[in-house]
DNA sequence: ATGATGATTGCAACCGATTGCAATAAAATG
DNA sequence: CATTTTATTGCAATCGGTTGCAATCATCAT
């Protein structure tokens, strides 16, 4: 484990006859040197291998240059492209990024909450764990007046820079599809109504219901974890309705594939006796058959104004920005699994 | 941005009129220092909020306790249950990880590489993008004595620790499933034979076609980037080819998925008329109808064994480990994709 | 010629934690 | 009681880069 001894600036100064000081300024591209100096000193910091010590770096200048991320999750499509959306503003702003993933425990996000500080990450994007109640573990944050930017699964009623998707209108959109399908009952299956995305596609889905002059009932209404056997078990207390409802509306596109199999296995077909609507436009909604009516949105973007956001505050370019909640729209996407060829 | 100092050891030094490196120690549990000691200023250090500053410590020790991980591409099942194998391993062992993804790019894995290098890791864990070449970007390493740990996507010819699955043994299972369900001409679709993992699943399927003394045309290998539009055009080959062949064997399930779509679309029944096998057990194995006959390998469990060689070695403890290659055993996972009920 | 102006560069003090070595006090030994 | 041993603690240097301020030197206008 022998290691050679890393160049420093100490090095190139007394390689160049110069201070450490007109080094480490003419590496930054300090206005005050002179251009040949600084040539010379680039030319041979690249001759020699020079790297920046980063942690002598963040020790003196008091910041890291580092965002920290904690995703509930990163197994779905649109978490995958967040976080793309998210690298690609990061690095291009010189940033770097750490990432952190809860899997959906409100422990494991406090966690790397704790870790993230002690880390001194310049600010933290978040989506909250299926399970976290609070935003405690986020106080330090507060007290030391670092920003935090939350996304998709927030607290609507916390302070702080949010950027969510417009959850009611999309539930709204998605049930009113299946009415105008002709669907006259129809099911949402969804999780914990803690969490705002589920609670605020619930709403429009209850809107939707109102406005088609369709009854609300709360036993049409499924909570689950979401999981496998939970969407099963969704799946078989639909099956023993009567009467059968002919519409589903699926909080998640996961969950949706599930009901969907399990109800075909049930001998349902899939839309003529039930339609179905999922929700995140996941890989699978194109694969199963028939494929998945769903609700897209545009992960990329959505994770690219976050970084934005935050980077903004962080350089000070804006500070009102921070107290917003920025809402992006999404679009509901029709295939098979929702389209019935005799509408009513 | 106005922040609060943070309390560093002197501070803590000073109110119990004691040195900075007695509170150092104290907070390393050194040995020699009295518990008394020790204890009041444990004591304080968590009443003050003491968090240690990692730069100053890092600056100071030299090495960073901390493990770069490159990834090729997160979005399947099993990269997911990798890192959370690793993650699991690195967070109980006290390192950090730093997770970088190249997108398939060998471009942003040099980027990454060069980035890591100089943010000193410890050690670094990766899986080659799908177009890397050579290992040049990774030399600085070598010279620099920072160990490495290849997984899954390696050169298999390069030095260095490796742990990889036994892609030729469970080529040669896949396909000899498939041959045992009575197939005669049998398809492999796969992805550029440059790429270690692809050609030994290649050369598995070579070999259960000889066992079994069907012979091999290079006509039925069919090589793809596994993208959707490949997988489609691929599907669309088959669907040329007289006679259909009665067997696929497909590397990725996400491809496997998309043919047999783009093949029960053209009115091919699957198993009946053709057979697939795919590769990875992805989620989406058990979602499509019918759901997929796919190899599954332990992602966690290999997660955890690279990332426990890799600390084992930096700790000193194995060094030998990392001239090793480490084979994964696999397991093929029949459904029903490739079960016809009148075997020959 | 001369003080003013501006361009470059260096000095030296940080940032906060670690650690070899010396110092001191306390306990043990003869 | 003198001497050695052991247990604790402090001193001070070190890690590598950054930055306010002072210093130097050349250039320029008067």
């Amino acid at each position: 484990m022998k290691t050679i001894k890393d160049i420093t600036i100490y090095d190139l100064a007394h390689e160049l006859q110069v201070s450490a000081a007109t080094v480490s300024r003419a590496l930054n591209h300090h206005p005050s040197i002179n251009k040949n100096t600084r040539k010379k000193i680039i030319e041979l910091a690249s001759k020699r291998g020079y790297r920046s010590n980063t942690f002598a770096s963040n020790l003196r200048k008091q910041h890291t240059n580092t965002i920290g991320l904690i995703l509930h999750e990163l197994n779905s499509q649109f978490m995958v492209s967040v976080l793309a959306g998210i690298e690609k503003v990061t690095t291009e702003a010189k940033y770097d990024l750490i990432i952190g993933h809860s899997s959906e425990s409100w422990e494991k996000e406090a966690a790397n909450a704790l870790n993230f500080f002690n880390k001194r990450v310049d600010g933290l994007i978040a989506s909250l764990a299926f399970d976290t109640e609070n935003l405690l573990h986020f106080e330090p944050y507060k007290k030391k007046g670092i920003p935090i930017v939350f996304f998709d699964r927030v607290f609507e009623e916390a302070e702080g820079a949010k950027v969510i998707i417009h959850n009611r209108k999309a539930g709204f959109e998605a049930t009113r599809h299946l009415v105008e399908e002709g669907c006259k009952k129809i099911i949402h299956v969804t999780a914990s109504l803690q969490r705002n995305v589920y609670y605020e596609r619930f709403k429009g889905y209850q809107d939707a219901l109102e406005a088609s002059q369709l009854c609300f009932s709360e036993e049409d209404v499924l909570i689950t974890d979401l999981s496998e056997k939970d969407s099963i078990e969704a799946a078989n207390k639909i099956l023993a309705m009567r009467p059968l409802p002919d519409g589903i509306f699926v909080t998640n596109d996961f969950a949706a594939a599930i009901i969907m199999r399990t109800l075909q296995n049930a001998g349902v077909c899939i839309p003529e006796d039930i339609a179905i609507v999922g929700f995140n436009n996941d890989t699978i909604s194109t694969l199963i058959q028939p494929s998945l009516t769903t609700i897209n949105y545009p992960g990329a973007e959505i994770g690219e104004i976050v970084a934005r956001n935050l980077i903004q505050h962080l350089q000070g370019t804006s500070d009102l920005s921070l107290t917003n909640t920025i809402i992006i729209n999404s679009d509901l996407i029709i295939r098979h699994s929702s389209t019935r060829k005799n509408k009513l």
